[in-house]
DNA sequence: CGTATTTGACCCGCGC
DNA sequence: GCGCGGGTCAAATACG
């Protein structure tokens, strides 16, 4: 099922509105970017992810821990060109929804918290990123000729999903979404990365309907407002810290 | 037998 | 208003 081999990053993009973006955790330290396919265990995502921070990291305003290994994402979007760099990463997004503009438009506020993409060269589909996925849909889009997968964390409680599918422009590459923030700890991983504040409690996003209303509750992916603060403190105690460690190693 | 995957159907939003 | 396309559900099926 998960892979771990015969991977080179390509790209990524970004996470957009509303505010309830988080560090993103990855399991391990990630390998240098190569051109070459690296072999090593997982997670696909991590070097990537590391490397669209430094390209992009400023332009988003995004915060990066002191001896971060993972992303730590922004509160909220602050670059303005998020459609460009989902050009970049050779995706679309939802390709109905914007990726920008206010919260809770485009489909009745059904977009998730935060999104995260990645653009993998592996000769196989799913990539180990070490959590635990269940698939639970799989459907041809328009966009591409090979399938899109859908998988949903299987930890209880973590309303995280990711989509996978081929790059239609080069099937050797392949496209992988996250939505959401997990709520846990990857099993398994080691973490680099300082916890992010802890969410508040959220309300649901989806509106209510026949539908919904007997569909299982799942995780909520929206903050509330209140969260903004929580992540100045967050952000704050890492600036501190981060001075800490340039004090202390002189 | 429990769990994961498959797959057709359904729902919803958007564009025309 | 209608059709299209994407996302999700859930029953059926496969697998260990």
């Amino acid at each position: 099922m998960a892979a771990s081999l015969g991977l080179a990053h390509e790209a990524c993009y970004a996470a957009y509105p509303p505010a309830a973006a988080a560090c993103s955790y990855f399991p391990s330290p990630p390998p240098p970017p190569s051109d070459l396919v690296a072999e090593f265990p997982p997670p696909a995502a991590t070097a990537m992810v590391d490397d669209y921070y430094f390209q992009f990291g400023q332009e988003m305003g995004g915060a990066r821990a002191p001896g971060c290994g993972g992303y730590c994402s922004p509160p909220a979007p602050v670059f303005d060109d998020g459609m460009s760099l989902l050009s970049y990463a050779g995706v679309e997004g939802d390709g109905r929804r914007p990726m920008s503009g206010p919260a809770g438009t485009g489909s009745g506020g059904r977009r998730p918290a935060s999104r995260i993409g990645f653009r993998t060269r592996s000769e196989v589909d799913v990539l180990d990123d070490g959590f635990k996925w269940r698939k639970y849909g799989k459907k041809a889009v328009k966009s591409s000729p090979n399938p899109r997968n859908y998988y949903r964390c299987s930890a209880e409680g973590c309303g995280v999903k990711k989509r996978v599918e081929r790059d239609s422009d080069d099937p050797r590459y392949v496209v992988t979404t996250y939505d959401g923030v997990h709520n846990h700890a990857a099993p398994g991983a080691t973490y680099l990365c300082q916890p992010p504040p802890p969410p508040p409690p959220a309300q649901p996003q989806r509106p209510a309907s026949r539908l919904h209303a007997r569909r299982r509750a799942s995780a909520p992916l929206v903050a509330a407002p209140s969260w903004s603060a929580a992540f100045d403190a967050w952000e704050a105690q890492l600036n501190a810290a981060a001075a800490h460690s340039s004090e202390s190693s002189y």
